[in-house]
DNA sequence: TTTGTCTGCCCC
DNA sequence: ATTCTGC
DNA sequence: GCAGAATGGGCAGACAAA
């Protein structure tokens, strides 16, 4: 007897289940219940389970095809109702990309379709984002930052507009919401909650807000702190040995071994009311009214320069050289690099959308600024989807010529076009791939297969980290792990280059160690 | 109990 | 997070 | 100019195996 078909709702109940599995045995459980769906799969069913199992179907397809599709639906039913003939077709186009913009808008700022659908249905063709508002306890999606190339790039953008430069803290983001009754929840990026994770932080915002402050949704960084070393940063490395609590247990006071200090540089409500049409100036004398007084090392305000319009321009030479100085005192503060804001023209805060109102500036991405490493490729993986057929990432390395070993960097998996992937297929094949790996090649890693050492890449990346799988200069900062690079990715071929003339392990550990911001070796066991 | 391996709409 | 490609 | 895809390092936590 062949097992009964799927329903949704069995497949639903069943995925719930797996959901809540836990515990010793909660493995074996899960692939219980998976293998009963897959035996009442028929024809492309199948690939559509593994793929929801495996998250590739969980892709994010919300605000670009889900809330179109529902803002269309009501339409197109609302006109049909109405007209018993067709409307006409420009009219109909117009008012279907009308709501379906505005589901979108809303849902940026309201992401619960629990709220938006009923909204939808209720208000119909008249439904737009106004008829919804913030909800605190439910977080927006957060403003992002565009890659600027350099302060020139700046002065095209913003030219003859005010703006600030903020420090950009290298820590996590923090959405933080005050509740009618009082609470206090943090959000991360992605909108996961992360209040259990932060106990102390939550204290202090109590502590700060004006008790005039009754509800606020703020932006903010949350970055680790040495507090015995006057409030001095430390590296995003250093704040993920964090403990994280869960759903229901927060982490407690007592245990807390990373101390965090929390930079707020914006605030998108406040008292029932919606900021984010405000130019961030406005928003920021609000910021001012919710947080009259700090305490460094608690809670500050993001640390910034104001540029006014008239001095926003190119040639400018005063401009050009406080915005460098600014900078350069921000690598030296231990930030990744700075922030540029306009303060009035097009200064909303735009959610998710408008992703270019905010730029950034980091080291690594200006020219001639950034750590840039000499490495030798000396295996690969088998590339998956769009790189099947092609060898990504690769495994990179430098060479120690104390134990004449090549010890791995990182893997690498950007930064290559599509034709370089095709050279390097046809160069590392046949007697260019080794059959097992050499014993002078120091790693953790195994990849899929290793290469001869014979060429050089230039390999840029953002910071230089303490590593528990690669081996670069492995016994020379630490005496079990080596040090790794923080976003690799792939500049150029090195062609002028042997694979001994390559970076050194002594190389690499001189570089670690004259970075302001890296992890404290000592703390480490 | 201890150690090893894997996962995360993880964080960056 | 970064980057490249295709639309 | 934007979305989508394919992946980087590294952590704590969760589980399985020894």
């Amino acid at each position: 007897v062949p097992p009964p078909p799927l329903l949704v709702r069995d497949v639903f109940s069943t995925l719930r289940k797996i959901s809540v599995q836990t515990g010793t045995g909660s493995n074996r459980q899960k692939k219980n219940l998976i293998v009963k769906l897959m035996r009442s799969c028929r024809e492309k069913e199948i690939k559509f389970l593994v793929r929801t199992l495996a998250r590739n179907l969980r892709i994010g397809a919300m605000l670009r095809t889900v809330l179109p599709a529902l803002g269309r639906a009501v339409i197109m039913n609302s006109l049909w109702k109405c007209h018993n003939n067709e409307p006409s077709e420009n009219c109909f186009r117009e008012k279907l990309e009308g709501i379906s913009a505005a589901v979108v808008e809303a849902y940026n700022i309201l992401p619960s379709l629990d709220v938006v659908v009923p909204s939808l249905m209720g208000k119909d063709i008249e439904f737009s984002t106004s008829t919804l508002s913030m909800v605190p306890g439910i977080p927006i999606k957060p403003m992002l930052a565009k890659i600027t190339n350099g302060v020139q790039d700046v002065f095209k953008l913003f030219q003859d507009k005010a703006f600030t430069c903020e420090y950009k803290y290298d820590g996590q983001r923090a959405q933080i919401h005050q509740l009618l009754d009082g609470t206090v929840r943090v959000f991360s990026r992605n909108g996961d909650e992360t209040t259990s994770r932060f106990p102390d932080l939550v204290g202090v915002i109590k502590q700060f807000a004006s008790p005039a402050a009754e509800t606020f949704m703020l932006d903010a960084e949350v970055v680790a702190t040495d507090r015995k070393n006057g409030n001095k940063l430390m590296s995003f490395q250093e704040l993920s040995t964090r403990e994280r609590g869960s759903k229901d247990t927060s982490i407690t006071t007592e245990s807390i071994k990373v101390e965090v200090c929390v930079f707020v540089f914006d605030i998108m409500f406040l008292n029932g009311e919606q900021l984010l049409a405000l130019p961030l100036r406005d928003r920021r004398k609000r910021l001012n009214d919710v947080f009259p007084e700090t305490r460094p090392g608690y809670l500050e305000y993001a640390k910034e320069i104001t540029v006014r319009a008239e001095e926003a321009s190119l040639d400018n030479q005063d401009t050009l050289l406080k915005i460098n100085a600014f900078l350069e005192e921000a690598f030296q503060s231990s930030s990744e690099g700075i922030m540029v804001k306009s303060l009035d023209a097009d200064a909303g805060y735009y959610p998710t959308k408008r992703s270019d109102s905010w730029l950034k500036v980091k080291r690594d991405y200006v020219d001639g600024l950034g750590d840039t490493l000499d490495l030798v490729p000396i295996g690969a993986w088998h590339g998956n989807g769009r790189k099947a057929g092609w060898y990504s990432p690769f495994l990179m390395a430098c060479f120690n010529p104390e134990t004449e070993e090549f010890q791995s960097v990182c893997r690498v998996m950007s930064g290559f076009s599509d034709a370089f992937y095709i050279e390097m297929k046809e160069l590392y094949s046949e007697d260019k791939i080794l059959t097992k790996k050499p014993p002078y090649y120091r790693t953790g890693e195994t990849p899929d297969m290793w290469f001869p050492a014979e060429v050089v890449w230039e390999i840029r990346g953002a910071d230089l980290t303490v590593s528990p799988v690669h081996h670069a200069a492995l016994g020379l900062v630490h005496p079990s792990r080596g040090i790794s690079v923080r976003f690799p990715r792939f500049i150029g071929k090195a062609t002028d280059r042997n694979p001994e003339e390559c970076s050194t392990a002594a190389d690499i550990a001189e570089m670690f160690h004259a970075q302001t911001r890296k992890m404290n070796i000592k703390s480490q066991h």
